[in-house]
DNA sequence: CCGATTTAAATCGGGATACAAATTAACTGG
DNA sequence: CCAGTTAATTTGTATCCCGATTTAAATCGG
């Protein structure tokens, strides 16, 4: 916990005053005054910093008048799109996204290596990311001394701060330092980050959590991920270790203690149909769920109860999070989804019936279909949370190695 | 997320300086400014402020010289014991137990009222804590007026601040303002916390966890409870909600799902023997870990394969703390202990089959045999908590009501 | 067209805080 | 009894927030 000075206090402040303007977008000081309950005098030495520093700018034209049309107009302040840049990545089991954002989050170019990451030895990896930020960034029209930030999702355990990957399901090794790798190759500051966390930051920023600082989000996809965002900052764990959902034991004890990943992964979904080879096909494509869903409504039975016994399987687990967090809402994303309901009325139905009573009123559960570049903006959003000063240790600050 | 400014930069600083000299004990300000990071000028001012407000209070007896015999001595600044007294209750199934502390914590009188509150309406269980805090209070040599605070923990959901019971197993009625009830009984400041939260503040200011600020707490009794504290304070889910760990569902869906309050809890560990008269006894009287462990050793092999499968679950979902918060610690306490080995060698067996590798060397399991007047002492603690101002919202400010 | 009105933003002055440097206090040691 | 040493306080400066006042930039109304 940290002492309290003069300092502090601006940052907290500018942050609150920064964070307000991204939230609602073009707005005069007065309402930033109304909104943060900070005195007019203080908003306005603010802004004139963050206007010096090129983080804002003001907006004369498009200037709509205000709904009283008395008295002296609002000046309406806005982030300045190109105080920074920075590139987004997600890396997954069979590609690779990477979008370029500019300083309010705004996708100026994406690009998606098809490549199966699976069984690639880190350095190719490492290649590889360095290759996608390179064209990315050339795609948006920037330079690469222009860049800012890189911020690379992935699954696993991550531990924030260092960087290190302790595990995840995309990389041969464990303990990697991916972190060190991409930042010296570059020469940019670098994040890696839990994908689950990615994410969560792009509900959070962009979609479905835009007004809820507390909820928790539930990711599936070929690893299942966890995302907890309490008052308004990622929660992480001891070490600002990610928080994994997959390791999750169902069962109790014994024989049918069973993984979580091993009941609603999606190899764990196909595994009975693993010997068609369409199937396989389309796995290594990305399209696995959209072909499971084909087979089910095809009459495929033995897949249609392993959706469902995903489903059942994830209600459960969400349950179980509401029960340990208490979170207002329970958003679901992941490729996962194109199940569709043959996977999420047994989740809803599961989840149903687990939740207890007292809690059954408090989280809702939303589905978002987020596609790839969501996630890969997620990662970009942790940068740009980072950049916006968050003087909050939750996010500690951008390491930059090398140069 | 509050505005910063001088007033909370003080109270920080303040709060600061104070939990200091709390955890440390008798302490110069020298020290303090060292290990706080104040400049001496700020831990002069605030050590004031702090002695003017009675406090804490200079030690000049017991003056142990300091190790450098030159110089200007240190002067030791301590806690001031009497600054304020407050009253911690535990209430459980089958008894009440109250202490009275002063300002540091110090148990100067404790109670234990060995009654059935399963069964009585909620009036009748005001009445008993009423009658329980005037008797330890007296018995602490005090009078009711110089009682700041009370603080009433009891297992189930509560939502702090409002001090609403939403579900507990020792209250007839769900959504219980048992807080209102007795804040207005005895005209005292009133808190209602659940009795996990209570405990882990106990273990943390007290216990097992002084040196940790983030751990988790598993508290196995009559119901199964669960703390979480992450950077120092207490985790709380939306609406300021306390968690629950009973709820958690066990299996994968369909007929193998199943509460680990039905696995774990002492009911379920009995519910072989029930019809055992010896045992019902017991339990009633809160010895019937005690009873089965005699019993397990005397060969009873369907209550040792119930303590093992109950072992066996906490252990999974211990496990599954762990990767859902990623603590360094986890505690163990409840009467349930009392089990021993029977409990413990299937739990650490489940919880290493469990615990996925990467956080295998993460968390150490702590076993803690606390006892009733310390579940008490926690519930003191949280309440002193709020006397020592945290400046962060987690514990919100004492809610009194009437008078 | 110009002054009154209205609202927004900037400036001024007061109060609180933290900190560094200088000063005072309270010892020990020869 | 004085020099040396360490602790604590005092002094002076910079920063920050805020309320009150002033300035700015519009509209409205005659």
């Amino acid at each position: 916990m940290k002492t309290a000075d003069p300092e502090l206090m601006r940052a907290i402040n500018r942050f609150l005053v920064l964070d307000t303007i991204r939230r609602h977008g073009a707005i005069a000081r007065v309402e930033i005054g109304e909104r943060t309950d900070l005195s007019a005098t203080t908003v306005s030495a603010i802004t004139a910093s963050l206007l010096d520093d090129g983080l804002i700018t003001v907006q004369h034209e498009g200037d709509i008048r205000s709904q009283t049309l008395r008295g002296r107009p609002r000046v309406m302040l806005a982030l300045n799109p190109e105080a920074a840049w920075v590139v987004g990545a997600k890396l997954a089991a069979n590609r690779i996204v990477f979008v370029a954002t500019n300083f309010q989050g705004d996708v100026l170019a994406n690009l998606t290596l098809p490549v199966r990451v699976d069984r690639l030895p880190t350095e190719v990896i490492v290649d590889l990311v360095e290759d996608g930020v390179r064209r990315c960034v050339r795609d948006a029209g920037l330079g690469l001394n222009q860049i800012n930030t890189i911020a690379l999702s992935l699954p696993g355990i991550i531990e924030h701060g260092t960087g290190k990957v302790l595990s995840s399901g995309v990389l041969r090794d464990a303990d990697v330092s991916l972190h060190a790798a991409i930042a010296s190759r570059l020469g940019i500051a670098t994040i890696v980050e839990s994908d689950a966390n990615a994410i969560t930051m792009a509900e959070h920023w962009f979609g479905q959590a835009r007004d809820l600082d507390d909820f928790v989000l539930v990711a599936i996809e070929e690893t299942l991920g966890l995302g907890v965002m309490h008052g308004g900052q990622l929660f992480r764990g001891a070490r600002g270790l990610s928080l994994t959902l997959g390791d999750m034991i169902m069962g109790a004890g014994g024989d049918n203690a069973i993984k979580l990943a091993d009941l609603a992964s999606e190899r764990a979904i196909v595994n009975g149909s693993h010997d068609d080879p369409g199937m396989a096909e389309a796995m290594q494509l990305g399209q696995g769920m959209v072909q499971v869903r084909r087979a089910i409504e095809a009459g495929d039975e033995a897949l249609r109860t392993a959706a469902a016994r995903a489903g059942a399987a994830l209600g459960i687990a969400m349950a179980n999070l509401v029960a340990l967090f208490a979170p207002h809402r329970v958003i679901v994303v992941g490729s996962t989804l194109a199940l569709g309901e043959h996977l999420l009325a047994p989740l809803r139905q599961a989840f149903a019936n687990a939740i207890p009573a007292p809690l059954a009123q408090l989280a809702e559960i939303v589905i978002d279909e987020a596609d790839d570049k969501t996630w890969a903006r997620g990662a970009a959003a942790v940068a740009l949370g980072e950049l916006y000063g968050s003087p909050w240790g939750t996010t500690g600050p951008a390491r930059r190695a090398a140069q």
